[in-house]
DNA sequence: CGACCATCGTTTGTGTACGAACAATTCAGG
DNA sequence: CCTGAATTGTTCGTACACAAACGATGGTCG
């Protein structure tokens, strides 16, 4: 038999008879993690003016404005997206121009990707809403918070 | 033109004359959060002895339990999952024999869930293991980090 | 009563996420 | 050199995530 939210003043009263120990999901982190991140991005979404570009997309371009020119699973290790998720991301940027692909002359198994021009504009314009962006998620805390958030967050992304 | 990681060292030098300023996906908390989460569902499909349970199939069932016979959507609201979502999750969890529906006598658009036999054995066996899921998330941190981070992080999810 | 509007659950479409299997290529060791 | 292991990118299948549109039902207010 499970127990109901009315049982918890009893279940405090005689805690040692309780088979089942509470479990409250609003006091998890991963359920906290994943409304947190959905949070960001809804804030994402509703900053960065482009309607089609999703978080992964700018994601991509910005780290591949970031290292310049390299190849997929590369850019998919500096992203924390696997080959898979890669694979569809970088179809949608190339689809809209965004990127451009060649093979590698050096290792034929590799693509290489770049920025092409309007990719670059996009990037360009963006990098201001990113940061836009990141206050935003961050705007219920304080500047001495924020850091010591960051600096835990960071701590529990490997 | 992009700014390459090369020109880093350069643009702090003219910083004001910079058109792009820097933005480094590390250290944006969208992509923390991201990995964060990433991290902890792999913990829990480790953790939770289930191959097939997912973490939102996971978090409806121990809601369920929390708050007895409800509503698709009220459930949907009070785990944090769009009407959509709620509606794949409880059809795989009935495939499996996990919850029970049936139409409310007093409102016959609403369908009432419940946890079947099966699923109270589920819940029972799942909590212990949800705890240790938690913990294992927050092992980097200490024990006061880990209240400072919950407390700040339950701030940005709204 | 009747028009209006909100809510409930469903479906469709697009985009992450990731395990698994695959062919092509590269690399390492014997 | 040559067999086997590792890497690269692709495809398939399943499961979130959410916008948008939909039919059915319920409640409100003139």
């Amino acid at each position: 038999m499970p127990w109901r939210a009315t049982d918890r003043a009893e279940l405090t009263l005689n805690a040692e008879a309780a088979e089942a120990p509470e479990y409250l999901l609003e006091d998890q982190v991963g359920h906290l993690l994943r409304r947190a991140h959905q949070r960001h991005t809804a804030i994402f979404q509703a900053t960065i003016g482009d309607e089609q570009l999703t978080p992964l997309q700018f994601a991509a371009m910005m780290k591949l404005a970031d290292v310049g020119e390299t190849s997929q699973n590369q850019l998919g290790r500096l992203t924390a997206m696997d080959a898979a998720t890669m694979q569809g991301v970088i179809k949608r940027l190339i689809a809209r121009g965004f990127i451009a692909r060649r093979p590698d002359p050096d290792d034929r198994r590799r693509l290489l990707l770049t920025l092409t021009g309007a990719g670059e504009s996009l990037v360009a314009e963006a990098t201001v809403r990113g940061h836009k962006i990141s206050d935003e998620t961050l705007e219920p805390l304080s500047p001495s918070e924020r850091q010591v958030f960051l600096k835990l967050l960071r701590r529990l992304s490997d």
